[in-house]
DNA sequence: TATCGTTTAAAACATACGTTTAGAAAGCAG
DNA sequence: CTGCTTTCTAAACGTATGTTTTAAACGATA
């Protein structure tokens, strides 16, 4: 029951593909069907005939990953868990806040797959969401709230208003580097450089631990 | 040599107050010349007489509290070393941190007046650069090079390159609470509620300056 | 009042936009 | 092959976009 054609079903990946990399650098708004379309070499209508609407395959890029994404960061969440009961003690604060950050960065740095573009869309997507999708982050925010108990078994005299204060601050930092990693370089004058993913996001987790 | 009309020069700064507001809102792709000006009750020609175009409007919303935005700033930070000259001792980094997040998160509380609306413009304004004008948060960043002997005097352990990467996590909280202030009730299930700017400012301050 | 520079107004411009339509081309089943 | 569904193409639709143009209205000056 499978119908295909030359460039087959690979033309609604290859839209997917580059729409979330124009989606990553530019606004809902700013990217057009248009540019989508001759960029993907697919014909203009392919955009409504595989997702409905303009708005529909923004949507259709959210969903594609998300759940892997979320899977990556709650199995780092359970592993941290298990080694923690097995050696008889709490989770410690770093290794939530590892649990959090790593797959984002890790993926930042990803080049050959889409998974840098994805991120970047992401961290994008939560500032088009104010006007219109209001859903799309809802399966981003859930994630974070299986590690409220967790911070609050660590540190027992914070609120859970303090927790997901600090997770707040935690995901402006993971945002902001994601969409201004290019640009610390010229932020600081050159003083910093490139770095590796794990030095990256090493700093990150310092900076935010010691929030806690 | 003054030439006004009925509503006269208030044209002018009508335009740049709804347009601030409207570019906090959207990106600039999203905001039309025509919502800007049949909001603001002026002609649509009136963009383009005054501006020159769409991207000068945008520009000249920057500049017009550009200074005073970062004259608010170092004046905190003039004040804090006087202070700590005068007491004989050095600069703290909550001084210094302090200085750097009370001006835009005390104007993000003002309601009456536009600051505000500018200072969530300015925080999109951070994403729209990354397309096209580079140069508008170059002042921004100016005004961040100013304390960094200050954070080296404090803790001279620490490199250049560290500190930068700090200032870079402090501007991700700071954005990303100017971003999505309004919706930190929604991610922590309304354990979060709206709270007084000093307290905002307070745990924004905390968390940061733990990070050092 | 007449004049000049400034500001507003209405209309049109050319282009870009998202979407729809009708039909051709292609793949699979019988 | 013949039917049938899926995929792709080209063209057009209607509307929205930023900008320009032309002229009228206005305020101050002389």
């Amino acid at each position: 029951m499978k119908y295909k054609k030359s460039a087959g079903q690979n033309a609604k990946e290859r839209i997917l593909d580059v729409s979330e990399k124009l989606f990553a650098e530019g606004s809902f708004a700013s990217v057009s069907v248009r540019t989508v379309t001759s960029a993907a070499n697919v014909n203009l209508s392919a955009v409504n005939y595989y997702f409905g609407s303009k708005k529909g395959l923004f949507q259709a890029v959210y969903v594609r990953r998300a759940t892997l994404m979320n899977h990556e960061r709650l199995g780092l969440l359970q592993e941290a868990v298990g080694k923690a009961r097995q050696e008889g003690r709490a989770v410690s604060v770093r290794e939530l806040v590892n649990a959090m950050l790593t797959p984002p960065i890790f993926w930042l740095y990803e080049k050959e797959k889409g998974l840098s573009g994805y991120i970047r869309f992401l961290a994008r997507a939560y500032l088009e969401a104010a006007s219109d999708m209001e859903n799309v982050l809802s399966q981003e925010v859930d994630v974070f709230d299986k590690f409220v108990p967790y911070f609050q078994e660590v540190n027992p005299s914070l609120t859970v208003e303090d927790i997901y204060w600090r997770i707040h601050f935690i995901m402006g930092v993971m945002h902001h580097t994601i969409n201004h990693l290019d640009r610390i370089g010229l932020l600081s004058h050159t003083a910093c450089s490139v770095e590796t993913r794990e030095q990256t996001r090493d700093r990150m987790v310092a900076f935010c631990c010691e929030g806690f």
